[in-house]
DNA sequence: TTTAATCTTGACAAATTTACTCGGATATAT
DNA sequence: ATATATCCGAGTAAATTTGTCAAGATTAAA
């Protein structure tokens, strides 16, 4: 029941690109050294987000990745959806094909679509930019000195 | 994020057992025919439920498996944890160590936490009594007789 | 125009995990 | 005894994950 590294550095580096949001592009380069990961593996990660119109590319030199849209309408649902497939915790939740032939009487299935939809009730309502705020209120609180008198 | 075939199928012989509650040892045979599962690897499932107290076995013929408690008293997130171990997103909302090293800063892990925080919030609230309670709604709905005039 | 930086694509491969199978030991009702 | 069970540890093939690598296309800047 883990997410691949796919979901998390792919959320990581979108986090990147909404903290440098506005100034300008950047590099898949900047992304590694800031965030640890293989500019080879970033690529892998970047090119369904910018397919899916989450990212836009400027090519050539000085160029880089950029949101395509403003933090606050880009949902970590939709970042993690993409790069992982349906957070659901069995196939047979979102599969076109029941699969699984007594789909209405499974009582399996009915947890699983639960879980699905709480999954989703929490990812589909954080953005970007709530990330960003959440940040900003951790980083206050690491400052000792904001609270002094 | 799927649960693998040790969670799903754990789950299915833990309801195949709730069902036949009170009607004696079940064997792993008996329940291997029912649910499609080999019973060499029902064995693997099974041993570290009953090694956590949830199941009772009886060996030698005729023998089989109990639940240990009353199907109310079992809940899905036990079954579920024992066989996937926790259910989140991410080792590091669990991991004792700290692996992730600004933990308290780490804006990605909060959304972890809220995650397994909804997932457990779900699978805690279901027993094997749900189940079986939903099984019988579901078996009498797909009745129409059951509804004639 | 040339150079350098970067994106883009696809193939490939090591490492890990999953999903089992198998063999044999032990226990017990009949 | 014998058939029927649980128990236990190894082993293994397939799938998935987690990357790496190479070659080319595109573009900005010198």
């Amino acid at each position: 029941m883990k997410l691949s590294t796919k979901g998390r550095y792919g959320l990581k580096a979108m986090f990147d690109l909404a903290l440098n949001d506005g100034s300008g592009p950047v590099s898949l380069t900047a992304i590694s050294e800031r965030q640890g990961i293989s500019i080879h593996y970033l690529e892998q990660l970047v090119s369904p987000l910018r397919k899916a119109g989450l990212l836009k590319s400027v090519r050539g030199a000085q160029g880089g990745y950029l949101l395509a849209k403003l933090p606050a309408e880009i949902s970590v649902r939709e970042i993690l959806e993409l790069l992982e497939g349906p957070l659901a915790p069995a196939a047979c939740v979102t599969d076109e094909k029941n699969s699984c032939s007594h789909s209405d009487l499974c009582v399996s299935r009915m947890i699983y679509d639960r879980i699905y939809a709480s999954i989703n009730e929490v990812v589909d309502n954080i953005s970007l930019q709530d990330m960003l705020d959440e940040q900003y209120r951790n980083l206050q609180d690491s400052i000792p000195d904001m609270n002094n008198k």
